[in-house]
DNA sequence: ACAATAAAAGACAATAATATCTTTTATTGT
DNA sequence: ACAATAAAAGATATTATTGTCTTTTATTGT
């Protein structure tokens, strides 16, 4: 479904924003730790999200990621896949088609259609806030 | 969302599929040509699917790939995704971690189940009986 | 100023996916 | 038997993804 960049991401940025409400910025040893992640590899994929201003950081001591409390509401899990994967996961064809559309489409692309649209109002509504909250955190895991 | 081998797999059994009626026997020349796909790669996948009695070849003079016409109805694209790109597409986690379920769930774990089961009734109650229909042949592209 | 810390940036390495090329095997018609 | 055809099988090449390592830059406290 995502990439290796895209869930790697998805899950730091996730742990960052369950670490927000206590403004707490987080090394990038914290969360490879936390999300059992490849560590030189996630902080390549943090610094793709703090160019796009996903995330913040601060270099030294005492530095680290964060996100801002005031955020977590407007950012969604769609904005760090557009960033991480690019809208190919929206638009592109099921079947690899370079033009494919209601004009010319393969076979499969009005099926597809319902399908994508689910996936992409999940991945829109779905913000940091709902992820960071006491509940998420108590009931879900960002590693094995 | 598939591997470029399924696309091209998928591409191609449906391609064949919809000569399947004449009883016509497709080489893998005709097959790239009418789907737009590396020969020699696609000729590849094309054997792992005669592996797995999703499509039948003969070799030799007037040889070629095929479908037997009352097989149409009983393969779905399910079956074709599941040989060429195995059921990670169904079973795995979106966020990555291996293990992912209803006991111990990632975040979007059950923001999934909705998106998954409906790709995966789509691909199962997909056959090529429906996809190699003169309305589907007159009305959708393999090719751009 | 200096040492320590931590992210940014760049270079490099390993692996997997995609793609091509060559040889072998099976089938057909002459 | 032989030549031609076409898929199967194996080997190799290319590219993209994933992962690691080293150097640089910014920040902090002493």
């Amino acid at each position: 479904m995502f990439s290796k960049t895209c869930e790697y991401g998805l899950r730091a940025v996730i742990f960052i924003a369950q670490q927000a409400k206590t403004n707490k910025k987080v090394s990038i040893s914290a969360i490879s730790e936390a999300i059992d992640s490849p560590q030189a590899f996630t902080a390549k994929v943090l610094q793709q999200l703090t160019k796009h201003k996903i995330v913040q950081s601060i270099k030294g001591p005492f530095g680290g990621f964060f996100i801002e409390e005031k955020n977590l509401k407007t950012i969604s899990l769609s904005h760090i896949v557009q960033v991480l994967d690019g809208d190919g996961i929206y638009t592109g064809c099921g079947l690899g088609l370079q033009q494919c559309n209601d004009k010319e489409p393969c076979p499969l692309h009005f099926k597809f259609i319902n399908i994508r649209e689910n996936l992409k109002k999940m991945l829109e509504n779905t913000t940091l806030l709902e992820l960071s909250s006491d509940k998420n955190i108590a009931n879900y895991y960002l590693k094995n």
